[in-house]
DNA sequence: TCGCGGGTTCGACCGATATTGAAGTCCACC
DNA sequence: GGTGGACTTCAATATCGGTCGAACCCGCGA
């Protein structure tokens, strides 16, 4: 049983995370990822925030804000397993899956412009 | 064969739509939607205008940005009939769906950290 | 003719999502 | 125990998607 530990400067998950160090100090404040600090000051992040940074990336591209990225997020646990990623996986699709059936559905429920006489 | 005139104030298209009167302008700004001026130099949409808006606001639910919308939308001829919504319609919520498809596929893709050994 | 409820432009501001730069600190390696 | 690259904070800047206010214009009805 690994425990795991909080190792990864900035810059490691800047370059795992393939987003700017900048993002990642961004994303640390918006509760998207977990740090501590060191005794000077520098933080230091756990395996999963590369994973989580690339999950956020994708799930921006769906319309989902960093806010609401984060809250999904909040549910994991330190050191989460592959069936909490599983979860937050799932969720996060499913949300997409929602908004896209719902641009669907009102794509179809309009009338386009269907002026009576018209086609008559 | 009614010709679709450019009747619509700013005001009515903003009612129609339902976002207010700066958004339309903004849109018009942006090519989501297009107007005429009259001589006092009102601007004036045609039928379609609310109809546009309506459908770009949801789209950027699925994270469409208004410039991708305005594109999907430049391919709309002048009084725009059913099919030609259609179209348009289907291209959005194909768009969406490639977006929850590459999600779920990088999603899938992922190792999510399984450690080798840590299961073992 | 006057008022007034719209419309117009323009520039300031907002929140979200970052990036960049300055000034200074830390730490890993030699 | 240096040195240099990576880190720190903070403020400014940028882009996107708007909103708001000021100041002005336009047309319609009393």
């Amino acid at each position: 049983m690994t425990i795991t530990a909080y190792t990864k400067t900035v810059g490691e998950v800047a370059a795992q995370s393939g987003v700017a160090a900048s993002a990642v100090r961004f994303y640390e404040q918006h509760g998207v990822v977990a740090a501590v600090r060191t005794q000077g000051d520098q933080r230091r992040f756990d395996e999963s925030a590369a994973c989580r940074i690339r999950v956020a990336r994708m799930a921006q591209r769906v319309g989902l804000t960093v806010r609401e990225i984060a809250e999904v997020f909040a549910t994991l646990p330190r050191d989460p397993q592959p069936a909490d990623w599983a979860r937050v996986a799932e969720a996060l699709v499913t949300e997409a899956e929602a908004r896209t059936a719902a641009l669907r559905d009102q794509l179809a429920a309009m009338r386009w412009g269907a002026r009576p006489g018209d086609l008559a």
